[in-house]
DNA sequence: ACTAGTGTTATAGTTAACTATAACAGTGTA
DNA sequence: TACACTGTTATAGTTAACTATAACACTAGT
């Protein structure tokens, strides 16, 4: 959770996607807060209104939602809408330029595979292990994120 | 080639980008002359100068020469060259989110291989023809380029 | 009521990307 | 020389992304 951004998209942009793949890895779940918009700008040393448009980001896409004075929230049902549509954006808007690069490299089978795995093992323990293990509890990514129960 | 700009990228980049892709395809060999500024800027209706900040970037990492009243030309050894940066930058740089993302989203070989494909047959025939019929006129991209000999 | 935590809005400034328009500079050919 | 191509620079304006600073609005706990 430290690395810092990559200059390639805007961070706003970076910051929805990494909500994103807390959904789908189950790091996040349905009815659990996100990390506060103050926290984020905080640990990562950004402006809160730039936190605050990724999360209107997710918003938008019916992810989240947001309950002011209290907090964020994952929405019910967010995890199946992401697995479709992301999926489908992934397939058809990112995935044929990388297939086509790694064709162009000559890159094979082995050497992709090594790389997933050498990265993988530095960085995503945190996100597996919270995955994994199913029914533990689900603390948020901020370092002490408030938690409380939405009351519905 | 008449694919349009995607914004998740500034245009000098993606410009740049394709320009590589059309070393490591061979559809440009070393010598080859670039398509000129303003032909590229009137194809695809975009400023000259953003054209030239993309070929700048190629002339920066020492892929392409720039000869003042004739054009820009292919280095030699640009295509040994990008063999190995472009590998390894791929590798580290951009493969493993693309690759947490496929594992996120359970994405299957078969799904993947499907998608891939689909694209090749529909965009990548000229680029895939010229690759492959080697010795064949390798004619720049642009409409009717120059086509002049650099006189070494 | 007070306080500390939430999301949200307002104001204003910087930088990068892109644009339009125009001019300058070098090369080859008729 | 004149012309038609090349790359290059100058000037100036727009927009998006990001920033700093501050205030407002709402909720829960004491």
């Amino acid at each position: 959770m430290d690395r810092e951004w990559n200059d390639s998209q805007p961070i706003y942009r970076q910051l929805r996607d990494r909500v994103v793949a807390m959904i789908l890895d189950g790091v996040l779940k349905e009815g659990d807060p996100l990390p506060s918009v103050r926290n984020v700008a905080a640990e990562y040393r950004v402006n809160p209104l730039t936190v605050l448009k990724g999360y209107q980001q997710l918003v938008d896409e019916q992810l989240v939602e947001s309950r002011r004075g209290l907090g964020m929230f994952i929405n019910t049902g967010a995890r199946d809408l992401l697995l479709r549509g992301e999926r489908q954006k992934f397939l058809a808007e990112e995935w044929p330029r990388v297939s086509a690069t790694i064709q162009r490299l000559g890159l094979t089978p082995e050497e992709l595979l090594d790389a997933a795995a050498t990265r993988r093992s530095s960085l995503d323990e945190a996100a597996s292990d919270a995955a994994e293990s199913d029914a533990a509890e689900s603390n948020a990514a901020g370092s002490e994120a408030a938690k409380k129960e939405p009351k519905s």
